[in-house]
DNA sequence: ACTGTTTTGTAATAAAATTACATAATATAG
DNA sequence: CTATATTATGTAATTTTATTACAAAACAGT
């Protein structure tokens, strides 16, 4: 929790004196930074060892020393307190808090990822005779990114996001194919029957999804993200977000994997859109 | 340019007693920022007046104000200098990598996002008779996204990643009609031509694009983003999870716009899908 | 080797933060 | 409802820290 946070959230252990510091900061942080404990005591109308003890309740050393964490908090802009979107924010502040709250998410995700997992996922997917991506909904989308992602590296992929031709390619797994599903909550039963039947045709089949959930135990490997989402929305956001990244970071470790000679490959892949294109430096036509 | 890259990249520029400030500051910032300005020139076997005039150099106001910049370039945990994916790099290495390239990706695209624009956009979806995403490529996932995303608000919206049903659907649309194109480059010459047609037809189009584009300048309203992109995995990654944070913002300033009421009816959708899930709590089946 | 310029350090000064202590406010028990 | 304990706050002194002014040293160009 950074000191801006901690400020907010312990509002109410604060003495009047206390808070009338705590109202000034938050009023202007960015001004905070730059002033003396004098100015700002001054300011809050209270006295400078007020100022101080105040820094000192929020587990600082001193003034300096606060000033450097508050600093640190407004490090990436001036980030709202409250990441969650409300009825009252205009474009700016919703704007911003989606950005922030993704940014966030996507840190929590860093730190939960584990990196074995991932590790042995980029050695089944190197391995693969055939790669399927099936997501249902909001995660077809991630599924269909995946396959253009991995269709590059002149692989055997497809992607379905119909229920019966998952069913139908499932069937039709074998030993050394692979089948990727996705599924933020890992609860859509469409999809661990899919998972289940492809297990079943000894496809290795590896999950994004969430740990311990009924896909999650139907898995070969499972990728989990854990990362919040506002539920506010209604609308899955940060997780899908998250799952892409995962995605980008599958493609980027089989790429490695495969070596120099195979990016030659995506360069190549890469160039022949050229032709769809128009030129980037003749742009006045 | 936050001043630990500035100190790296002037490291030339300075004398030699400012080198050895430098040279102790960049081998341990995290114990400068605790530092006083008295241990700092002892440890750099320098005067404290020289210390002084280093932070001066690097534009601050003196090394308080020094130390405070120094503390917000180290806000974000350590992060690598060089955030770009390399042929050594381990799964720990790449998987940090793409994180926090991402997530500084979405950093810049936050700074540059025009709000403005963001509001007309919004302005403009929310009044739509109908409204369309097109994208072809690695795009193309993204406009799927944010037709799952806009068809929970029960409008009218299709998604199109086939040129031929693109372009049958932009001849078609008429004034009240918005379109939305996604392209990274913005120099797709397919997706510029629907762009025109959908214009010549009367129609609102939005561009998710590059900024001064072909694409852009067919564009009624162009969002740009202008994220940078590591070309040396010659896939997108970046921009496109910039292009659905986008997504998502345009999403949520719509059910803002549309009030609290209209959020039930979000509730509603999300709700419906239970039925085809697992019981979050009765998992043992 | 001389002269002007830049760099660096020393010592004095100024600014800022902290401490110690005193006073005021508030709460608690009788 | 007063006396007393406790906590909160302010004043003034002290200490720490940073800055300035100036002088000495190092250096470059002639």
């Amino acid at each position: 929790m950074n000191v801006l946070e901690k400020i907010v959230s312990s509002v109410n252990n604060f003495s009047k004196s206390e808070r009338k510091v705590a109202d000034v900061i938050l009023a202007n942080p960015q001004m905070t930074i730059h002033s003396s404990i004098a100015a700002l005591a001054k300011m809050a109308d209270v006295s400078e060892p007020t100022v101080n003890r105040f820094c000192r309740r929020l587990d600082t050393k001193g003034f300096p020393d606060f000033k450097l964490h508050l600093a640190q908090s407004l490090a990436n802009g001036t980030p709202y307190v409250n990441r969650h979107v409300e009825e009252e924010d205009g474009p700016e502040a919703y704007t911003a808090k989606i950005f922030e709250s993704t940014m966030a998410a996507l840190d929590t995700a860093r730190q939960r990822v584990d990196i074995n997992a991932i590790n042995r996922a980029v050695d089944v997917l190197t391995q693969a005779k055939k790669i399927s991506f099936f997501g249902l909904g909001a995660s077809a989308s991630v599924a269909h990114d995946a396959q253009n992602k991995f269709f590059r590296f002149n692989v055997p992929v497809v992607c379905f996001d119909d229920i019966v031709m998952q069913r139908m390619s499932a069937i039709n797994s074998s030993d050394g194919d692979v089948v990727v599903c996705i599924s933020h909550t890992g609860r859509t039963k469409n999809l661990c029957d899919i998972a289940a039947i492809a297990r079943e045709n000894d496809a290795t089949v590896i999950g994004i999804t969430a740990y311990d959930s009924p896909l999650a135990r139907e898995c070969t490997l499972v990728l989990s993200l854990d990362v919040p989402e506002d539920t506010d929305m209604y609308m899955p956001m940060a997780s899908r977000v998250a799952q892409l990244v995962l995605i980008d970071i599958l493609a980027t470790g089989f790429t490695l994997r495969r070596g120099s000679k195979f990016r030659e490959n995506l360069k190549k892949v890469k160039d022949s859109l050229r032709g769809s294109r128009f030129d980037k430096k003749d742009l006045n036509n």
